[in-house]
DNA sequence: CAAAACCATGGAGTATTGTCAACGGTTTTG
DNA sequence: CAAAACCGTTGACAATACTCCATGGTTTTG
């Protein structure tokens, strides 16, 4: 798949993905003597870039992508021992829920005192 | 209290509480007739500061909290009425935590897959 | 009272994350 | 086959959120 249907599906801008392919987070192969030099990306570029996405929404910056993903491609060496990365990951995304929850009730605290007492 | 107190208590550099206050997330008294031009904080500030820090932690841009303050601060006009900027934020937040979640179970069947069965 | 610590302002600098435009080549389409 | 649509690269531009520095004045401290 080239590019432009690549950003169809995954509702990204080309730029966009291009840019995460400098930066190491998803990869596609050039035809090797081919009369182009158009990029040639994976069926499963797809769902990659919708968890990029959904990641970089979730507060995750292009370079931590770039270790998770490292990671989480290549688990290899450290196999039954604990990935420090990894943790640290996990207990990020457990204090950002918690903080976004006590956001939400406050908000929602707000919105009570605001349309006042009925 | 001057800057230097407030930036101890709430762990902020002072040049982030002057952009702060630059862009209106907080306020301070400029003393009159004063030999100095201290700023003067108002002890509120102290958990005004940890607010917008965890607010900004969970994805909050500083023009959005340039509204939500202002809207916390000042209900008066709409009242009884929906607010739709609290609406709006208050379903960013609750998106947000869902996909926090789902990304959290995503790395910890990540680093369970990684560990292998025992 | 002198040195150290603190404060203000203005403006420059930095990192991150895209986004856009220009230029030139390739593929598809009517 | 010509125009439209697509692709690549390079480099500039932009918004956001700080962060730092220079300069000069004020306060605290030993």
């Amino acid at each position: 798949m080239r590019i432009g249907e690549l950003a169809k599906r995954t509702g990204l801008p080309r730029d966009t993905i291009r840019f995460y392919e400098r930066n190491g987070l998803i990869t596609s192969q050039k035809p090797e003597g081919g009369s182009n030099d158009y990029r040639d990306y994976a069926d499963e570029m797809i769902d990659r870039l919708v968890m990029i996405t959904e990641a970089r929404d979730a507060g995750f910056s292009v370079k931590e992508l770039q270790s998770l993903l490292q990671h989480i491609e290549n688990p290899g060496e450290e196999r039954f021992e604990a990935d420090p990365f990894l943790d640290r990951k996990i207990d990020d995304l457990k204090r950002t829920i918690e903080r976004s929850k006590r956001l939400l009730h406050m908000l929602e605290a707000t919105k009570a005192a605001i349309r006042g007492p009925h």
